[in-house]
DNA sequence: AAGTGGTCTAGACCACGGA
DNA sequence: CCGTGGTCTAGACCACTTA
């Protein structure tokens, strides 16, 4: 039997979900198998029932375990399609969230510029990837977006053959847990490059991205900025 | 004494809640006042002080009320600056949130056409105003809206001198709680009369927003399409 | 010092899902 | 039927704010 809390001034429950949040990262359950009952983990943690419930249900409003009445409480598969594309605001007609098809792609190690090391909280010269993809969706050219993440949170990146993966994915795989994004969105005038790739005349209004996906730590993970070209989709935020 | 529950299958905190949120539109606390605490209520209603903790404490994740430890519980002021705004991802330099002040501002009364009854759920036919605006921020062009509510919402509305208030306020002014809000987002060339009023060239990208708000009790209440012109601000939308 | 919300306990019973 | 999470109770003590 672990007790906790003894020697600490952190509420219990967030101890607690701390506690399982490691476990979860660590991958002591694998995703989707179901975690111990309330009464056991109650039991094994040597706390009341209450509290080992609060730190569940923060948990399930973060994502992080799905419960269910009669069933139990299972780990989420971030790696699922539903959730895969949870940080991408962009539908289809359907109002179904879609990240397109990764039509072409590269990687390159470099140093983080200034403004990278900003936008990800590195110092200057700190070792990153840069990762530039095209997507398309139903054959039609969607976006062209320029990807940069920290090489310290992805060691051994360009041996994998993953970076077409999304960032939920790409992050799960090296046990890093997501908790945020924030998406600056924008409009410019298709020109050069950009224009080319996404198939449309110079100076059709693009819509641009320039987001940040969070860590469960709360440090940028990714930083990545996309011109997109949307036809049949739209993109929608919501707020409460 | 009143007694809740005794005939509704529907969870105790749930009940409390619905009757607190009824209390707050009625105005029977005014908004920035304090409600009574966790032990008298629980003492009015005759019930446990869990029970009643569990409502304020989702009550306060939806933004109706403020708790603090020490002080009490108190009703927020969705007419205050900081929440004025809470439906607008529009943000200055600074990541403040902005609406921009209205320049000018016109309301007509019309009946509903079908792509206004889809979007707020009415009948084709009904009652609604349009109410149309051009918004500026440090005297630039911000952007150009075209707003449409029900009148069974707003009754008397052209009357009153407020059509220039957003629609937090307004919506607070007829007794209506908001809850959250969708917004489609895009990027178009300016053109015409929207050029002229955001005083751009014909053809300079715009972001473009269409958005809908919905009270609390699920039925929209604001359909909303803007053209926006940012300089010096961004749209910033937070995903979770 | 008094009053507030925040945490924590140790139960009870209910609603739901699956065997 | 049993095991699960969901609701509800009736306390205790703590941390914070204000007077």
């Amino acid at each position: 039997m672990t007790v906790v809390g003894r020697f600490s001034t952190r509420p219990l429950y967030l101890q607690v979900k701390d506690m399982l949040i490691q476990r979860i990262a660590a991958g002591a359950w694998k995703p989707g198998a179901a975690i111990p009952n309330e009464i056991e983990l109650s039991r094994e943690l040597g706390i009341s029932v209450g509290t080992v419930r609060k730190a569940l249900d923060e948990m399930e409003s973060e994502r992080l375990i799905s419960r269910r009445q009669g069933r139990g409480t299972f780990v989420i598969d971030q790696t699922s399609n539903e959730h895969a594309v949870r940080f991408s605001n962009i539908r289809d007609a359907n109002g179904i969230r879609i990240t397109g098809e990764v039509e072409s792609c590269s990687v390159a190690a470099a140093a983080a510029s200034d403004v990278e090391s900003r936008r990800l909280q590195l110092r200057t010269g700190e070792p990153i990837f840069h990762i530039h993809r095209v997507r398309t969706h139903n054959d039609a050219p969607l976006m062209v977006e320029d990807a940069t993440v920290p090489q310290s949170r992805f060691p051994g990146l360009p041996q994998e053959e993953d970076v077409t993966l999304s960032i939920v994915v790409l992050a799960h795989r090296y046990g890093v847990l997501l908790a945020r994004a924030e998406e600056k969105v924008g409009a410019t005038a298709a020109k050069g490059g950009i224009a080319k790739a996404l198939k449309v005349a110079e100076g059709t209004p693009l819509l641009t991205l320039d987001s940040v996906v969070y860590a469960i730590d709360g440090r940028p993970i990714e930083w990545r900025v996309a011109h997109c070209h949307l036809s049949d989709d739209h993109y929608l935020a919501e707020m409460s």
